[in-house]
Parts: structure tokens; sequence; C-alpha cells
DNA sequence: AAAAAAATGGACTTGCAAGTCCAGTATCCG
DNA sequence: CGGATACTGGACTTGCAAGTCCATTTTTTT
């Protein structure tokens, strides 16, 4: 990685990670060009590979790692304070909504499917955003012990790994049929047993 | 749809649908080609395109559905018959284990996902596939419900939605994260909580 | 058995998108 | 102020893969 980075080259390279995310969201990687960076970003060829030697996948790369950043930053207020059962509520109708508005596209998961084993990295991406995610997770289940409202024996890890695995499952049915019954139903499903684990 | 396929005719297809299937799980969608697709099913361009006139998307549709009608039949001998846990145990280690074995790749579901909306058809199979996927759960959870293991009030549907949305999740990320554990604890998870609705 | 229809082989065209090159302009730094 | 270094523009090359075409062989049909 080169440092020389004067602050115009700054603005302008995240102008092409942002101007390409936006591309990104509204064709599939496959279909994508550079040509369509180019012609929204307002920048020339050499430009994009001035930034990103490596060609289309360093650009991709770092594409993705712009939108996992964004997945967390997004649902940051409601699951950084995971502390009681409203807050849970709070958070589960934001998640819904969300991906409700966002509909067809994941440009993080075809981005990351397309990259795939051919670039190292673009794995790690992915493994990364999963497990912050599920510490946020796993962190408001102990909240909510510590607050007593669920007992101490239980499995944490374990039911954020499901309840993770859930919202994953259900934003892919939502994605790839359009209906967003799954998500609610596992996210429900999942708080639900909580609170049933509450009650024992 | 022209109906004048010989015998020899539709075996050449067929073939040329499996060997397609053979090459997309050897290499994603994006850097297949035709051309890899001729070359292990021992065709020509001008087979493919007389069997597939549209091109390349109309084969990769045939593919779809071919993959899509394999997931369930491979499941077929343990899902036809959820009625006692042990069954469910049973149906659960095999799903762990195919999904395990098969580790990387999900053909159908790059294979949809770069169909997308472009051709139509292609969405069709991933909610017929959801469908019969969870109605076979559904049956399953009924089945038990006779058989008196279940209250008879539990909304079934949506916990066969939640369970189905846990299964995608967790195959999801065992693809992409290569860890199956979010998988077994969504499983373990969702038939544990149907248990512990059974204790009620 | 001969005509018709279907199946096959493979060379050729075409189009596009990634990546290269070099020349020109702005910006920084001593 | 002046050299160096970073930034930008756009024409050009290259390679590959989809799709076309027609000649040839095999099978079906009457």
């Amino acid at each position: 990685m080169h440092k020389e980075l004067t602050a115009k080259g700054k603005a302008t390279r995240n102008r092409i990670i942002e101007g390409a995310a936006a591309v990104l969201r509204e064709k599939d990687v496959s279909v994508a060009t550079l040509d369509d960076v180019m012609a929204r970003t307002r920048t020339s060829k050499s430009q994009l590979f001035h930034y990103f030697p490596e060609g289309k996948d360093e650009l991709l790369l770092a594409v993705a790692h712009h939108e996992a950043d964004q997945v967390l930053e997004d649902q940051q207020p409601y699951l950084g304070c995971l502390d009681s059962w409203e807050a849970w509520q709070r958070w589960r109708d934001q998640v819904v909504k969300r991906y409700a508005e966002q509909g067809e596209e994941c440009p993080l998961g075809s981005l990351v499917l397309h990259l795939g084993r051919s670039t190292p990295g673009a794995r790690d991406v992915v493994v990364t955003l999963m497990r912050q995610w599920q510490e946020s997770l796993a962190t408001g289940i102990r909240a909510l012990q510590t607050a007593g409202q669920l007992p101490a024996e239980l499995d944490v890890e374990h039911r954020a790994a499901a309840l993770l695995a859930g919202i994953q499952g259900g934003v892919l049915i939502l994605q790839s049929t359009g209906r967003a019954d799954h998500l609610r139903a596992a996210l429900d499903q999942g708080i639900g047993d909580l609170r049933r684990a509450a009650a024992v």
C-alpha cells in the first residue's frame, strides 16, 4: 500500500468507492462495468487504476469493506443498547424496515460471492462482519442476564449464533423471493423463545 | 417449446445440463464459460444453441431447475417422515452433513442471483423451492401435533418459516465463512424450542 | 430406400470491457 | 521559484467469450 495520498487524492478515492457502491446497488456486479463507475464519478480509467492498481477486484474489495462497515453502523444505535425487551423490539423493527426498503439488492452478498476465493481478503470481510454482529447480539443477551431478565445458565453464544443465522436466512429469502415473512418470523421466534426462557 | 426431441436429443440435452451443473460446482457462474461446458460434455457450440436457443441464460435457468429439484430429493427420505423427535434429529444430521460436504459451493444460490431479475422464471425457481421446503417442515410439525407431542394451538407456519430462515442463514454463513456452527445452532435451537413448547 | 427432419462439428464474426500507455496538468515542498 | 511528485484525460491494445453460419452426418418417417 502506497501511503502517498494527498487530501485531494483521498477525496477522489472515496468518491470512486461510493460511486461504485451506488452502481452496485443498481446492477449486479457481473454486469457492472468500470465505465459505469467512471460515468457516475466523473473519473477516467487511469484514475481507477491509479487508486486501485490491481484493477477491478481491488476496487470491489474496497467497496465490500465499505458496505460491511455500513451494515453495522446503520444498526449501531439500536444494536448498541439491547438492555431491555423494548430495546430488542425497536431493533427488530429497524432491521425489518431496513431490509424491506433495501429490497432486492444486497451488494455485499453478491460482491463477496463474486470475489470468492480468488481474492484473498474477500472472505475476511464477511467473517469479520458476522463475528462483530454476533458479538453485539451476545452482548445484548448478557445485558438482559445482568438485568435479571434472563437466567445466567443460558448458552449465550449459541443463542446469538442461531439468531444471526435466522436474520441472514430471512434477509436471503426476502431478497430472493421478495417476501419479508421469514425475516419477521425468525426475529419474532428468536426473541420470543428468549422471553420464554425468562419465564422458566 | 419445440417438442421435436428424439431420444438421443433428450439424452444429449440432459448430458449438457448435468455437465453444466458439474462445471458450476467447480467455478462461479461469472467465470464459467460455454467452452467449459462443451469440454466437459463433449458437445459443440451449435449443440448448446440447438438445445438452448436463447443462449447461456436459458441453459443456466435449466440448471437452476435441476439443482432445485436435487435439493429436495436429497433430503426427501428424511424430510418426508418427520413424525418423531428421533426422525427430526436424523434429518438435522443429514442437513448438516450434506452442506458441510458441499462446502463452499452453492450453484443454485449464485445461479439465481446471477440470473436475477433479468431472466423471468429465475425467481420462481427459488420461490417454489422455498415454499415446498417450508411445506414439508410444516407437515412434520403437524405430524407431531397429531401424535400428541405438540400442543394443537402452535402456530405451525410461523415456526416452519423461522426454521427455514435459520437453515438458509446457517448455510449462507457456512458457505461464506467455512464454519458450520451457525447452521448447527439454528437447527438445534429451532428443534429445541419446539421440544420446550411440548413441555408446556 | 429415399426424402425429410433432427443432431453434430467447427470455423468465423462481433462486441465489449479490462487493462496499458503516454502526454498533460495540478499540487506539494525545499 | 522550480523541481519533483501526485493527479488526470483519453486514445489504444488485447483477449476472451457469446452468438452466428453453414456444411455434414445421423436418425426418423413414409
